[in-house]
DNA sequence: TTGACATATGCCGATATGGACATATATTCG
DNA sequence: CGAATATATGTCCATATCGGCATATGTCAA
């Protein structure tokens, strides 16, 4: 085995820097590519690519009109990632002076 | 360039099954390296690497206890990982029904 | 000092990128 | 049909894993 593929889950589809900029400008509204690909100032090509990764792992949908393809979020998929986080919630409110006691 | 660093963020290094399990394993407390190989079924000296990957990013904290290193938790990493999941929040909570109706 | 135990590293192999470029597919229009 | 516009894909390159294995480094005990 390798590396984890990116396509395998959230998590490791928003772990792409570019892909987290394209929810972020889906939020809202659907864009068709060739917008995402100028706001991001990337390729149309790499923009397609990153945009099947999200698709394929759900966290964006696809609508046809006519020659363009409009993309619409579907934030769903990024609930497993929220709740995963949120389970550390009070461990980074804690207060660290504690664990640097113990340190000491 | 390549794929991004897997050091370069709390992202990242989340991504990563086996982080997310060695973060959760030390909720509460410090855990030697050991424990953690044995615990999550991997080898020692994947255990350690992941440990590092962690600790470059602050996930973890490393603290000596004669021949055992204690690795800790520190999640206030993960809080650019939350902040930036709960900013979809509104959308995975909206009805879907207005998106359907509108693909329609 | 020697040996046992706990970790960290180096190296190799297989794989999956992310990006650039060229090109195949589609759809719309004249 | 042929051209223009919008996307999706395939290929090539460089790189960064993740895993296994051997081994270096460190610490403690007899």
């Amino acid at each position: 085995m390798a590396r984890a593929a990116t396509t395998s889950d959230a998590f490791n589809a928003v772990a792409e820097p570019q892909r987290r900029r394209i929810l972020v400008l889906l939020k809202g509204r659907e864009r068709p590519v060739n917008e995402l690909a100028r706001a991001l100032r990337i390729t149309q090509p790499r923009t397609s690519k990153h945009l099947r990764v999200l698709r394929e792992v759900g966290l964006v949908r696809v609508r046809e009109a006519g020659q363009q393809r409009l993309y619409g979020l579907d934030a769903r998929g990024l609930q497993p990632v929220h709740e995963w986080v949120i389970g550390f919630e009070q461990y980074w409110n804690e207060n660290f002076d504690r664990l640097n006691e113990y340190v000491k």
